[in-house]
DNA sequence: CATAGGATCGCCT
DNA sequence: GGCGATCCTATGT
């Protein structure tokens, strides 16, 4: 089974559900030669009144208004001069929400991936980090703004993984203390089992 | 225009 | 555990 998520399953108005479902969801990339993918093992919700949200509050900026999109859009943005992070846009157009993908486990193009990330072998920090999932997948800030249900360089498919709720620890969210008390919702998810999570 | 700082990583000790 | 890398972004003058 391998189904490309519909605009239906994003442009729903449950950030934090949708970020859950997209744990054993599949993210895929090509780069004009070679297919790579990975299993999703760790995320983040980022809500429209949430102040760890760059689009908190209605806020718009050049960078923001990539959020305002219609769910499904990516947003891909430098961090710390150096790091691509990818979020999923979610909510319909003009209400800025997000899912930051941390972490995943490698699918496809293995070879590929060892190749980007300079390793030998498959270890657990070869896709867990926001920054490295880009880098494992190729994903660059020309990523920004493409429509998962429709793009020919990235997409996300349903291979029919699924996790129970037993099987999914939710805490907090990660290098967002500026956020005072809504550094404290537990808007990160990952498989509890999973040794490709950003930090145990 | 100038400036401070960031949803991080990897290397060093 | 600490810190430098590296540059875009947001904000203020």
């Amino acid at each position: 089974m391998k189904k490309r998520l519909p605009q239906k399953f994003y442009q729903r108005n449950d950030v934090t559900l949708i970020a859950r479902e997209l744990l054993g969801k599949v993210l895929c990339t090509h780069d004009g030669r070679k297919l790579t993918s990975g299993m999703i093992t760790e995320v983040e919700a980022y809500g429209r009144m949430d102040k760890a949200c760059h689009a908190y509050n209605g806020k718009r900026t050049p960078r923001t208004e990539t959020m305002f999109l219609p769910g499904g859009n990516t947003y891909v943005y430098l961090c710390y001069g150096i790091h691509s992070l990818f979020n999923i846009v979610t909510n319909k157009k003009d209400v800025p929400e997000a899912v930051l993908i941390r972490s995943i486990e490698a699918l496809d193009g293995i070879e590929t991936i060892l190749a980007r990330r300079k390793h030998a072998k498959i270890k657990t920090n070869t896709t867990s980090g926001p920054g490295i999932v880009s880098s494992a997948l190729g994903i660059t800030r020309s990523a920004n703004a493409e429509m998962l249900p429709h793009s020919e360089r990235i997409w996300v498919e349903d291979r029919g993984f699924t996790f129970a709720t037993s099987e999914i620890t939710s805490t907090t969210r990660i290098g967002i203390d500026y956020a005072e008390e809504d550094a404290l919702l537990p808007w990160r998810f990952y498989l509890s089992n999973s040794p490709f999570v950003s930090k145990r």
